[in-house]
DNA sequence: CAGTGGTCTAGACCACTGA
DNA sequence: CAGTGGTCTAGACCACTGA
């Protein structure tokens, strides 16, 4: 158990802020404040902040202080899109239509939904997604209620729930599985296309800080959605 | 222009590894030398090292020095996968069979080819993957014969093109794009399944340091092969 | 065992910028 | 103008590891 002590500084403002415990624009102490706490130099700190500031995860201001970033992954890296920012950019109109919501348990036996739910209930939205009134996609989705309790009230006539939840719930990590699949009877009816046409098929599981947070289920019309990632050695995004 | 030291020789060091003139495995000056050469203290040359070193450029290795990395990029970050590689972590066999090899110029109106030809000849391949002898992929490759000249005495009956660029051409930057698309009548005929028959389809541009390498476009079976990518803030990928 | 990187100190001067 | 971070110095002791 031999850690620098620059990397115990740095690790433990990681973790706290990853836990939410710093939030999005909390201060951090001053470097003087942390040479003091920990009875070291200020080249030490200085190391620790810095890491954690070209990590993304602070930010540093003259005569200001340091300052918890908002998490960014930048463009090298996939990110989670929003539907409805996507098709603006591309001058369509969004918009979701709810085709189901339940509030129940983990389906007994789906060690997933077991996992995600972390001994609370789920929220399980189903619905549509539309460009200009035409259907883009399906979408099955469960959310934890233990990491995003206020989503039971939510509304979601006038925004997706995945819109709500990237405004709503920072992720700190996330994991995509892309597959191509042939469209269910119900996607096809749907989606309007004939049964086994071609879908591109997104599976993303979102983590805060090691809770769970929501599981997706995208079905997309073929021809009308890929998915791009274009990314380079770590360092070429900044400067 | 005011740059600080340790910046500008992080960036001298970048640019060397990104043009190819520091080779993967080369040795780069001791902080001893550097300190001599820029007339600056040691902890200034650390700084710079040690920045190139956590971009995954450089490796740092006691009393043995510090030597030019091949690039990696983590697990979570979408990564260029070797096929070869991937199957046998599976326990299965990949083997590669080359239907088509011509060294032409780009087609005329066709603005991609001419940007990656970069006004040289480029190398068509294209071939089927197999697992365990069972046809698992389509693939139509381009490469610029001006980024990679030894590549058109390549042989290519034991190992695939992509196998043998990610083991002789570090890349520094790539593309990748997804999509389902409906088998053609050609792929389906050499993968064995139905005209219009869903596929992963992953279409991938590699650069070297702003020059291009290769296009590739395979067909993957739908139920054979899916693309993952995990990814959360930088920094948790190490340690 | 000797060379190299890993870490750290106790200072210094400066640039920036919010009060 | 005073507080904060940005950079840098000239040392030091240590851990590791290849010759």
């Amino acid at each position: 158990m031999k850690q620098p002590l620059h990397e115990k500084i740095r690790a433990d403002f990681e973790a706290r802020i990853l836990a939410g415990m710093l939030a999005p624009g909390d201060r951090l102490p001053t470097e003087q404040e942390l040479m003091q706490e920990h009875g070291c130099s200020r080249m030490t700190v200085n190391k620790a902040l810095s890491a954690l500031q070209s990590a993304g995860l602070v930010e540093r201001r003259k005569k200001a202080g340091s300052f918890v970033a908002r998490p960014r992954f930048h463009s090298m890296v996939l990110d989670i899109p929003d539907l409805a920012v996507q098709l603006g950019e591309r001058g369509k109109r969004h918009s979701y239509r709810l085709t189901r919501r339940q509030v129940r348990g983990p389906i007994a036996g789906r060690d997933e939904e077991a996992a995600l739910a972390n001994g609370a209930q789920l929220l399980e939205l189903d619905g549509i997604h539309c460009a200009d009134d035409r259907p883009l996609a399906v979408e099955h989705r469960l959310i934890a209620t233990r990491a995003v309790p206020a989503i039971v009230d939510g509304d979601f006539d006038s925004i997706s729930p995945g819109t709500w939840l990237l405004q709503h719930v920072p992720w700190t990590e996330a994991e995509n599985r892309i597959s191509a699949v042939g469209a269910t009877r119900r996607e096809a009816a749907l989606l309007g296309i004939a049964p086994g046409a071609p879908c591109l098929c997104v599976e993303r599981h979102t983590w805060r800080g090691g809770d769970p947070i929501t599981y997706v289920r995208q079905v997309f019309l073929a021809d009308a959605y890929d998915m791009v990632a274009r990314f380079g050695p770590s360092g070429s995004g900044g400067n």
